[in-house]
DNA sequence: TTTCATGTAACTTATGATGTTTCTTAAATT
DNA sequence: AATTTAAGAAACATCATAAGTTACATGAAA
């Protein structure tokens, strides 16, 4: 099953870009994802709206950070990617008064509640500076030159 | 993005079959759940690889069940239907030996390592006994007459 | 006023699950 | 023995949707 790798992506990208001096362009994040601008821009709308970063149109513009990075924790990031649930698994809905389906799907269902929470709970508890620290003085080739890192 | 729901139709399936007399075709379990006898055969064919359900060719053949419910767990038939990963989270794996790559992934992995393991475990404390009681008495029309439940 | 960069809509592509067709194998009924 | 019923399996088609792409509008700086 597909996977969604935005969130390991955009907190890779968000670190990258605390060490920036200036902005960063959806272009330059593109080539260190390995895609393309407008993909770029459509992930990072999420985060802005949320208020985690701004972006300026026009010469010299692009991508900054809002706020530094200890006050930004996983679960911000997961939650202003705006993704539904975090799980693979579904409930069948073919026959929604077949008791015997209902105490299914409330089985699976409390249970993927309770992980859902653990997790949330856990993304929660993690912040970006946390991430970023022991590498503070590392540059950013990634940025720079592609798949140099 | 796209929900497996075969756990929660195999359990429903599963328990309406403990109530049938004789086994169940491949075409009367694609009728219950609204779709195709080769998708059946394609799913049950991990049941009964794990020892689950049993298949008969020919007349008067099918699936049926290989066990008592009590013996069968959600986390017995999730473990056969073999899906890798409960999760819509997945890694980057663009800058593999970036160590700010490397802490973001380890950080996200080990938090759902962590609630992938109560998820299995609660999986696990559940057999389906549990899911039928109170039901014992009731047909299973759904099995005869398409839609009716 | 030209260049750079985001914003947005519309469209295309890629991927993987699901669905379908066709044929084979095997068992029970006639 | 021939027929019918049903699973097994391979090959192919369809569908959903995330990701990628194109094109153009907006806005800011050089």
């Amino acid at each position: 099953m597909r996977k969604d790798s935005r969130l390991s992506r955009m907190l890779h990208v968000l670190i990258h870009m605390d060490r920036l001096g200036g902005p960063a362009t959806s272009e330059r994040i593109a080539k260190m994802l390995s895609t393309n601008p407008v993909v770029v821009r459509r992930t990072m709308a999420g985060l802005r709206e949320q208020g985690y970063v701004t972006s300026v149109k026009g010469h010299g513009g692009g991508w900054s950070l809002a706020m530094p990075l200890h006050k930004i924790s996983l679960l911000d990031i997961h939650n202003a990617l705006g993704e539904s649930s975090v799980f693979t698994i579904g409930l069948s809905d073919e026959y929604t008064h077949c008791p015997i389906e209902q105490a299914v799907n409330k089985a699976i269902k409390d249970v993927l509640i309770e992980a859902e929470s653990l997790l949330l709970e856990r993304f929660g508890e993690v912040s970006l500076d946390v991430l970023a620290e022991g590498f503070v003085d590392l540059p950013a080739p990634s940025f720079d030159e592609g798949k140099g890192y």
